[in-house]
DNA sequence: AAAATCTTTATAAAATCTTTATAACTCAAT
DNA sequence: ATTGAGTTATAAAGATTTTATAAAGATTTT
């Protein structure tokens, strides 16, 4: 099964520890980066399902990374920070932040804020599952069935299946999709869809050769239904 | 636009009057309610797109009305409490809490979380449907249907289609559509739109031979109706 | 080291766009 | 009514772009 994963984004070690230690027994996947440069580079590699990021970083402010980060990735950001000034929190927030944590934080209650913050950016249409036709996706459990029976998927592939889920009956621009799966600097690489989708359509497709859920929108994009 | 209606749920008057005016002078509508009862009411009927829910309430506790607000009312639900220990907030954000602050809190604060908890949910329902008789564009989504079945068009067709939806009723001159469809260099590519006029009036009219939504304005452009 | 997965390359097929040719329509002048 | 210039519609051939698929190479995971 697949983890969700959190990018830790800190410069101090004894908190990354903290938290990566909380975050690992609670079974999440942890990437960890100690600048602000190195967390961009970070989420645009693993494009984490959440962000903790703090707000003293020693290269640059944690608002300049948040505001960064937003203007690509649609997971939930937490800020943690030593300020406790509302300026602070009121400008985060309206920059995209999806939670605000001053430090010392209590360890349940930003587990508890993390765990509600993945629940809402997954759910979209507010069910943990989504059914088309034979296919049903399980967004919390991350398992993909058809006619009942499971079918294994690769990260990369499940990961593109819950975006076309989620967003079922949109046409999803090339751009968009990779910006997503892959990251912000994977924009043109539209070939890697070609692939993926066609492993997609091997795996849920009746007949790949005439897809019924996957449908190409030539010169655009892909549309699920 | 239309404001956005807050439900509070609180059972002190001094609360209640507080919030009413920092949240009326932000231009939000505002509901009240002194016990939970009331509030699951006043829910029902209104569907307010965010509520504010006290956890002391005289006749249930707040945990109760979440629960209940959470079987069916899926907009944010920010929760405001003199309880500061970290099982009540770790409950109340498992069972379905946006947020969750602690009396006293700062204005200015509940009020960036209040616009961040109301972006985001809206950004998951955003539809921009334009319909014209049996035709209807989906502008969000990039799917156009007849007698709601999708009709199958290529990028330009698309591209030409919504520009002329977005400017029904309007003529359009030739100039104008060529240079916005492909562009400065292109206006004088006359036959360009001739051919794709046509295939869009095949697929989207009734009688191509006597079209009914793209009408000819002969010597000048098309007009979309 | 082996297996699984991801990235890249090559190529055939499909879809779309552009261009050309021709027919049809409109409307004012004969 | 007929003519003819100007405009529009339609079909279809040709050119180009986009997509699908297999498979080889690279990387990561087990």
């Amino acid at each position: 099964m697949n983890k969700a994963e959190i990018l830790i984004i800190d410069d101090e070690p004894q908190i990354r520890k903290l938290l990566q230690i909380n975050l690992e027994s609670n079974h999440y996947k942890v990437v960890q980066a100690s600048t602000g440069k190195e967390g961009l580079v970070l989420s645009a590699n693993h494009i984490p399902n959440l962000i903790l990021l703090d707000i003293g970083l020693p290269d640059k402010s944690g608002h300049e990374v948040l505001k960064e980060l937003r203007e690509w990735y649609n997971n939930p950001i937490i800020i943690l920070s030593v300020q406790d000034n509302e300026s602070d929190i009121v400008a985060a927030l309206d920059n995209g932040a999806t939670d605000y944590l001053t430090k010392p934080f209590r360890t349940g209650e930003l587990l508890a804020r993390i765990r509600s913050a993945i629940r809402r950016s997954q759910n979209t249409a507010n069910t943990s599952v989504i059914s088309c036709g034979a296919i049903e996706i399980d967004l919390v459990a991350r398992i993909v069935k058809r006619n009942n029976e499971i079918i294994k998927l690769t990260s990369t592939e499940y990961n593109l299946l819950a975006l076309f889920a989620k967003n079922e009956g949109k046409v999803l621009t090339h751009q968009y999709l990779l910006k997503e799966i892959w990251g912000y600097s994977y924009q043109t690489e539209t070939q890697y869809l070609r692939v993926f989708v066609g492993t997609l359509r091997k795996k849920i497709e009746e007949n790949p050769n005439n897809p019924q859920h996957i449908i190409t929108e030539s010169g655009v994009g892909y549309r699920f239904q």
